[in-house]
RNA sequence: GCUGCUGUAGCUCAGUGGUAGAGCACUCCCUUGGUAAGGGAGAGGUCGACAGUUCAAUCCUGUCCAGCAGCACCA
């Protein structure tokens, strides 16, 4: 028999018959690393103990110490398990694919009647039985024909069709759980019994497509959560609890931000806390463009339907704009308009109102443009998705070899921004030409190194999506991560080639000819309802001082400072501070406390000791101490910090 | 848009086939209190909208609207 030669961690090399198991490996090496191993990594591979190697590889035996692939097989084992325990309950279920998420698992289910929380906790109990009962885990590998077979008489013709996507050449794999079949790649624990009863929880449960296809069927899909140990469950469950703390459609109730209502959904009333945000983060942007080069304009929001048909708008997103009808005075029809749900196509009617010259260019036009599209009702989500919004939108027009300096001083102005605000880290993603595109190879190529060039004079590391770009041009997306983790979209960068030419975009050049440009558009922020939403979130409502709504709120400790909290708060706000007197007939516990909530970043505590002295007492949210000191010291430390962050210094 | 769930006071929620309640918030009174809720009284609701069943609907049924979770979508 053949022999094949493992390579352990440690660096030991052994021999052992082709189609050695890594339970008998590990069987080979000391009973005890066989009754502790779970799986082995074999060339990298997650593998199961109980699949044959047939040649020479590099095989680590893991633990339930070793998290990744513990984690891997607790989850997906649970799949199969919560799988058989619908089956046991409801053998009319048919059962579809149950893969490993972030943090647990789901598995899609056809069933005609709903699943309820209580089918739920069902669904958990059996469960337990299962693992209770410590049925073995058992691997063939079948040939299509029997697997097809085989679902085709147990009536599940979802698995059917899973049978029939395995690429020729891949092994068909059965698992057994016990009495239970699942088609499944496996590798899996050796029974029931090795997963943890007490750490995993089923959440919920929620509709899903067939192979994520609208067009599909929609199955019922269940999630779970699972970890090694039930005090890991109970972290994870703490821990989104946490994030519920911190969702900005709860903190901008309690901090008084904005609200939705039914009569506009999808649609910000923003409350005078919100709104100072909102201006003092576009008061920043502002700056921040000016500085490097951009002009702003503003474009109408109602426009005629012969611009959007011009620039291609009416014939691929009709659907999702919003329509303004007006019979107009004699005429038969009524004029049909649309609210814009882009900016770019009035910038293009600002940019070809007048000759333009080669030494007019780079010409950088920003707005900060007010759009409307009419999302879809499931999609919107308190300010991350909204039907009405306002970019930070700017298009530059150029000529393609000046995209790479562009693109070079849009990379340094966005990085810039994004440190300003909070964001150290964030990715660069570019897309690049698609099957389907307009432009010629030879452009894209100057324009698809022009994007790479500029982003390598920053960084090394970004990802190339190929195939991803748009049809007009080639584009970079930036993904921010925050606080917790979560990543964000929210930069982008693009080449057009096309809006110029549809809308008629000319230079005339150095040569006296007339030249098309290119026109780059561009966004850091994406939609300031969408990141002011990432802000909130990202520092869970307790925003830099700079940008908190309310800065200071002075509370007297007794009415007799009253007129002395008058005067402070007149110094505050003549300072440029946005402070607040809060002289109501309440304790200081009670103001002190509400202002927490409120995440209000300073309180000037003012009782007796400070009226004699003319000092004022600081608390800082989320500190327990005070510091007393004289009025002109606190404006002046205060003040400082109120400056925003690119004004700092000066 | 699809599936499921939800919609009762500003907020968080309880409740019933005979038109409603709690806590907090709000108003007034008492209290002048030193760093996360002092005490008392009062006011506040077309029970998401529209139909239907019923002697009677906030409650049952249907349609619609909105929200939540997920899926799909996101120029």
């Amino acid at each position: 028999m053949a022999e094949i030669s493992l390579t352990f961690p440690d660096g030991n090399l052994r021999s052992y018959p082709a189609g050695v198991t890594p339970a008998e490996v590990a069987a080979s090496i000391a009973p005890s690393l066989a009754k502790k191993s779970i799986s082995a990594t074999v060339d990298g591979a997650h593998w199961d103990l109980a699949w044959p190697m047939a040649q020479d590889a590099a095989i680590t035996l893991n633990t339930m110490a070793d998290s990744a692939p513990a984690l891997e097989l607790i989850r997906h084992d649970l799949a199969h398990v919560m799988a058989r325990a619908v089956q046991d309950l409801w053998p009319e279920v048919k059962v579809t694919i149950g893969p490993v998420i972030q943090n647990g698992w789901y598995y899609d289910f056809d069933r005609d009647e709903p699943f309820t929380p209580e089918d739920l906790g069902a669904i958990e109990k059996r469960m337990r039985e299962i693992i209770a009962a410590r049925d073995p885990v058992r691997t063939e590998v079948w040939d299509r024909a029997r697997a097809i077979a085989h679902y085709e008489a147990q009536g599940e013709p979802f698995k059917v069709e899973l049978v029939q996507a395995i690429p020729e050449g891949e092994p068909i794999r059965m698992y057994w759980h016990g009495p239970w079949q699942d088609l499944c790649r496996g590798p899996h624990l050796q029974h029931t019994g090795q997963l943890p009863a007490d750490a995993f929880k089923l959440m919920s449960v929620a509709g899903a497509y067939w192979r994520g296809d609208a067009r599909n069927k929609m199955l019922q899909r269940i999630y779970g959560v699972a970890f090694r140990t039930r005090d890991e469950l109970k972290a994870h469950l703490h821990m989104l609890e946490e994030a519920a703390k911190r969702d900005h459609r709860r903190l901008g109730r309690e901090m008084e931000l904005f609200h939705l209502q039914e009569e506009a959904p999808g649609m910000v009333f923003w409350h005078p806390n919100g709104w100072t945000v909102y201006r003092t983060l576009e008061d920043y942007m502002r700056r921040r463009l000016r500085a490097a080069g951009y002009r702003e304009i503003k474009t109408p929001q109602v426009v005629d339907r012969v611009l959007w048909e011009k620039s291609g708008h009416w014939e691929a997103y009709r659907d999702n704009m919003f329509l303004v009808e007006v019979a107009e005075e004699g005429a038969k029809e009524k004029r049909i308009n649309a609210l814009k749900p882009m900016n770019c196509p009035c910038h293009v009617q600002v940019y070809n109102h007048g000759l333009k010259s080669y030494r007019d260019l780079p010409l950088r036009l920003a707005e900060f443009g007010s759009c409307h599209r009419y999302e879809p009702s499931g999609s919107m989500h308190g300010l991350m998705r909204v039907r009405g919004f306002v970019q930070d939108d700017a298009h530059i027009f150029c000529t393609e070899d000046q995209i790479e300096a562009e693109c070079a001083g849009f990379l340094g102005l966005l990085s810039s921004v994004y440190a300003d605000l909070g964001f150290e880290r964030f990715d660069i993603k570019l897309s690049t030409r698609p099957e389907v595109r307009v432009g010629s190879d030879a452009v894209w190529d100057k324009a698809e190194t022009a994007l790479e060039r500029a982003i390598l004079k920053v960084r090394n590391d970004y990802e190339i999506d190929p195939g991803e770009g748009a049809f007009y041009g080639p584009k970079l997306d930036f993904k921010l991560t925050d606080a917790i983790g979560r990543e964000w979209q929210c930069g982008t960068f693009q080449a057009d080639f096309n809006l110029p030419e549809r809308l008629g975009a000319e230079y005339v050049g150095e040569d006296g000819a007339k030249h098309r440009p290119v026109m780059l558009h561009r966004a850091i922020l994406g939609s300031f309802e969408r990141f002011l939403g990432i802000l909130i979130e990202n520092y869970a409502g307790k925003l830099p001082f700079w940008l908190a709504p309310r800065q200071v709120v002075v509370a007297t400790i007794v009415s007799d400072a009253d007129p002395w909290a008058a005067e402070v708060t007149a110094k505050l706000v003549a300072a440029g501070l946005r402070a607040e007197a809060d002289t109501r007939n309440e304790k200081i516990n009670y103001k002190v406390r509400e202002h927490s909530v409120g995440k209000v970043p300073v309180i000037l505590a003012l009782g007796a000791r400070e009226v004699a002295e003319g000092t004022v007492t600081i608390r800082r949210l989320g500190e327990q101490g005070t510091r007393t000191v004289a009025l002109d010291e606190a404006v002046r430390e205060l003040a400082g910090e109120a400056t925003p962050p690119d004004l700092q210094g000066r």
